[in-house]
DNA sequence: CTGAGTGCAAACAGTTTGCATTACT
DNA sequence: AGTAATGCAAACTGTTTGCACTCAG
């Protein structure tokens, strides 16, 4: 159940007016990195996003990517994650709040999503018990893709 | 929370005997590593294992303290995690399933830990339901720790 | 006009790999 | 003796940083 692209697009927007709202400025490289997140959608790396950005003649260099991502980041326009390849993912995060978890495949690496209201409430009701003022949350299953546990 | 000194050792033991059985030769660095990952316990960096080793004397290259954790891994004798900072962290996993989570702090890195029953049910209904083979799941939360929220 | 932001290339950190050597079994 | 496993150093990958240049405000 992801986000469709209506809500990617409105993230853009919301992505692209909090910088302005900040003060940061609206460079070319910027942009093209907020709207490559916006068509990739869930959990892009930052290769990726490089290379989507080549394909369209809207190229930036590596080095602007990441730095975006990291401001992106801090402005929590972005969720850094990782799932265990040598390298960071980054997914826009929406502004009401709504997320997904992943499911890994050991065997492919392939990343899909998925989303379980009691899950999310028992870590609402586990945030609350601890002593740690939590902020986000991760939960990664792994296992094999059906494709995979197919296939043998 | 945490698994007690006695059943650390009982884990090195196991793995000892796993290797033997799997047919793997007892080698000095082997050894040395599945020691330090039990004085270390929970959590421990590749680096930080092969500086445990060097303050013994036990030195080992660090190319075969990764070797040997990819090995353990690979037995379901280590279990690798990725708080986000780059680079891995391992730590025993104990035969008999028995397991916990991690509250990473976003100020100052710390790790800690914490285990729910609640949560553990709401993983294994949702595991069910999914058209996915899970074999493990990861849960992160994050946020600020009690000293860093406290020293603001 | 001025400094925030860029691009490139060099620097880095963590991890992996090739190969000659060592040491379990 | 035979070969699995080691140690070292070089190779690689993903990410960060220094610096001169550019362009948005």
């Amino acid at each position: 159940m992801g986000a469709g692209t209506e809500s990617l697009s409105a993230w853009a927007e919301h992505a692209r007016r909090t910088l302005e709202y900040r003060g940061y400025r609206a460079s070319a490289p910027r942009a093209a990195v907020v709207a490559a997140l916006a068509e990739l959608g869930c959990s892009a790396s930052a290769r990726e996003i490089a290379d989507r950005l080549h394909d369209r003649g809207r190229s930036a260099g590596l080095a602007s990517v990441y730095r975006t991502l990291e401001l992106l980041e801090q402005l929590q326009l972005v969720r850094r994650l990782d799932v265990g390849d040598g390298g960071a993912r980054y997914e826009p995060e929406l502004p009401t709040g709504e997320h997904h978890h992943h499911l890994v495949c050991d065997r492919c690496g392939t990343v899909s999503i998925f989303a379980d209201d009691d899950l999310e409430r028992a870590i609402e009701r586990l945030s609350r018990r601890v002593d740690f003022d939590i902020g986000a949350h991760d939960v990664t299953l792994r296992g094999e893709c059906p494709a995979c546990s197919g296939a043998r």
